[in-house]
DNA sequence: CGCAGAATTCAACGGCCAATGAGTTCGGCT
DNA sequence: AGCCGAACTCATTGGCCGTTGAATTCTGCG
């Protein structure tokens, strides 16, 4: 275990965005609370108190952590623009296509998980959820009660989440995209525009 | 704070139920991590010592509080002996009231909460989902792609549960045991017994 | 070149936790 | 009545964690 010396590195080291990744893998694989600043800072290589030295706090590391790559509001509009029709297997196609993109250092798998046993981090999750998809999705959708249909909506997906990333039942995981399109579309455009 | 003094109680205490229960309850409320042994004797009324004099280590306790209070797989043999007409609502409608009975200390909650983040609960998650629910279902209906359809259900049940319960999400909390029926029976019906 | 400040490490503190072991009081069996 | 074991508490230990402050090395600007 070679201990470097202290000091500053030559060159750019790009030790923040590498911590951010760390931490954001973390995050997702254990949830706030079982993350370890310790942990994270060894994913990164670094000392614990560098991680510090940039985000003051682990609940700052965190806000730092949960930013998108992308604006998920611009993704959900986008989708929305294209009208009610297919709606559902829309929503359900861009969710996995979404997670195969972010791989394993995911904000929103790492949101729901922290959310459970962390309350500051199930708000954000509320408010994420609510601000950029139930929100403009509720509104887009000219039918009764649009807002517990995009609940419903909500649940289904965080379901799919669920199911495959913390419970881990496999023939879901094994299941191609096509196929769980053809399962979860249907459920949602129901919920979005059916008779409930 | 009154210290009490040492030594036995008279009388019948029913303190072991008492750990358990309120195991159960902080379990379920914060899952296994967050949930520390002296929460626990605290709200028993007791102290830290005496858990462990019950249960060992903080696994056994946790071993020991999952426990049902009935027999989740008789529930279920119930439902299946009336045949696969309606079946899908008559899950929603047992989970719900199921939910309604179990009150504050539930381990489904707490198996579900805890499982985030602590491996071995994941696991027992998804062994008692697995032998008490996906595998009578999945041999009861009579139609192709048994286990995946099963798997399709269970999703959309976990989704129900930590859309309510950990992200709280208000209509959803909101609405009446026939809403919820009206809305998510078909869906599991649709899973169980329809065209994929 | 000189210097302010950023990047980085080290060592340490106080806090909380699970677990242990020894000691105290009581119930129930003989 | 006597005693063994169960119920119960107290004090402690060792470990991990978040956070802090000081020390060291490098970069970039004037």
């Amino acid at each position: 275990m070679a201990k470097r010396a202290a000091g500053r590195r030559p060159g750019d080291s790009g030790t923040r965005e590498a911590i951010l990744g760390a931490a954001r893998e973390r995050f997702a694989e254990q949830g706030f609370r079982e993350t370890t600043m310790r942990s994270v800072a060894t994913a990164a290589d670094v000392d614990p108190a560098l991680v510090h030295h940039y985000f003051g706090t682990k609940e700052g590391l965190f806000a730092s952590a949960m930013a998108f790559p992308f604006n998920p509001a611009d993704v959900v509009a986008r989708m929305l623009e294209q009208g009610v029709d297919g709606l559902g297997e829309r929503l359900v196609r861009t969710l996995l296509v979404t997670f195969a993109r972010l791989g394993p250092a995911n904000p929103m798998i790492a949101l729901l998980r922290s959310a459970v046993g962390h309350p500051p981090a199930a708000q954000m999750l509320r408010e994420f959820l609510t601000g950029a998809v139930l929100d403009p999705v509720a509104t887009a959708i000219e039918v009764d009660r649009p807002r517990l249909r995009a609940e419903l909506c909500a649940s289904q997906v965080v379901g799919i989440l669920v199911a495959r990333e913390v419970v881990e039942l496999p023939e879901l995981r094994a299941a191609d995209t096509a196929t769980l399109v053809a399962a979860y579309g249907p459920t949602l455009q129901r919920y979005l525009t059916a008779d409930l």
